[in-house]
DNA sequence: TTGATACAAAACAATTTGTTCTGTATCAAT
DNA sequence: ATTGATACAGAACAAATTGTTTTGTATCAA
């Protein structure tokens, strides 16, 4: 990609990403976007057909990439090792988000929390089917599969959610427990 | 209150949820509701500040009424009779809402999903609160309680959401059997 | 060096927002 | 039935926003 591109890029991202973690979504003007990034609006327009792309590709990136590293892990078999947890995907997942990668805690603890949340959610429920449907190991219960995997996505994203309005206190590892402790008894 | 004030609160109420069942939150214009509403500029501001406040007073007449007439009701006992079910407050909430009193499901199901999932999610917490949390009957286990109390909203709420992106063909008491079976064994 | 392209700047019409004015219709209370 | 209060419609308004278009310049990769 053109650096000039990828520069623009950059500095939509970063002046988009700032401006959530202090106003709402809906109160961000493209506008204000074009100002803070100091680009030019035909530039703006170029890159992103609306501020819903906008949203939609800067979330990808965020959660893509960690979900994608995610994804080349060996696959964790927490329902052997009930308890342990100590070699977790969703603990690989808690640690990758501690490190604060592109300031993705501060947009997930934001006003527009449930705008990343749900990105987030989507992106989780890919890595779950294919670590762990597809493998057939969410079938020993009286629940649906898709029933199964969205109450396990969800509980995950909200146990996120739950440590960050915590200010993370928790470590990690307790964090992979509590939510271990949530659905293993139900796999 | 004055019938004016009424009917006009009451046709802006009807515009707006018309409006969110076919297009999304962001892309409604005041304009837009209004027109439909068939009602002067001046009268919408009148009534509400913003159009953040307009959904705001939606939801909260929605799923106030919802949650009233369930804190009304005796309080369930659950965990003593597992499995059963047939007292619950969930399964008296899913009966309600296949009511669907006042197109709360066409808003449920919109592509605004999220937006009133949160809404109903923050007023089932306090219902979950003054009917468990708060006597207690949530601290049999490791979980810190705010984290329970969180867990078991946020489950319900993805529970009824799965419900209604299967077009509810599922009974109430089984969707009810469905929830119970992930949140019992923890309690 | 060259041709392609990403860009800035400016201007543009169309739409939206929230406010303010004037006059009218409806209300509840006497 | 009359009255005073108020909710309303309609219109006009400035300010801001949106998405597009045009023109010229700077930067790119080859």
């Amino acid at each position: 990609m053109d650096r000039r591109q990828k520069k623009s890029r950059e500095a939509i991202f970063n002046a988009f990403t700032s401006l959530l973690s202090e106003k709402n979504y809906n109160q961000i003007s493209v506008q204000e976007i074009i100002d803070t990034a100091d680009v030019g609006r035909t530039t703006f327009y170029a890159h992103f057909e609306t501020k819903d792309y906008l949203l939609k590709d800067l979330c990808e990136e965020l959660f893509g990439h960690i979900i994608d590293t995610a994804m080349g892990l060996p696959h964790g078999h927490y329902h052997y090792s009930c308890g342990s947890a100590t070699d977790s995907v969703f603990l690989h997942l808690l640690r990758h988000l501690q490190e604060n990668d592109r300031h993705i805690l501060e947009l997930l603890s934001s006003q527009n929390n449930d705008l990343f949340l749900r990105y987030f959610k989507s992106n989780l429920k890919k890595l779950i089917i294919s670590q762990y449907a597809q493998k057939g190991l969410l079938k020993n219960s009286k629940l649906p599969e898709d029933y199964l995997v969205n109450h396990v996505t969800s509980s995950f994203v909200e146990t996120v959610s739950w440590w960050l309005s915590h200010n993370m206190k928790e470590s990690p590892e307790q964090i992979t427990e509590y939510f271990l402790e949530t659905i293993e008894p139900i796999l």
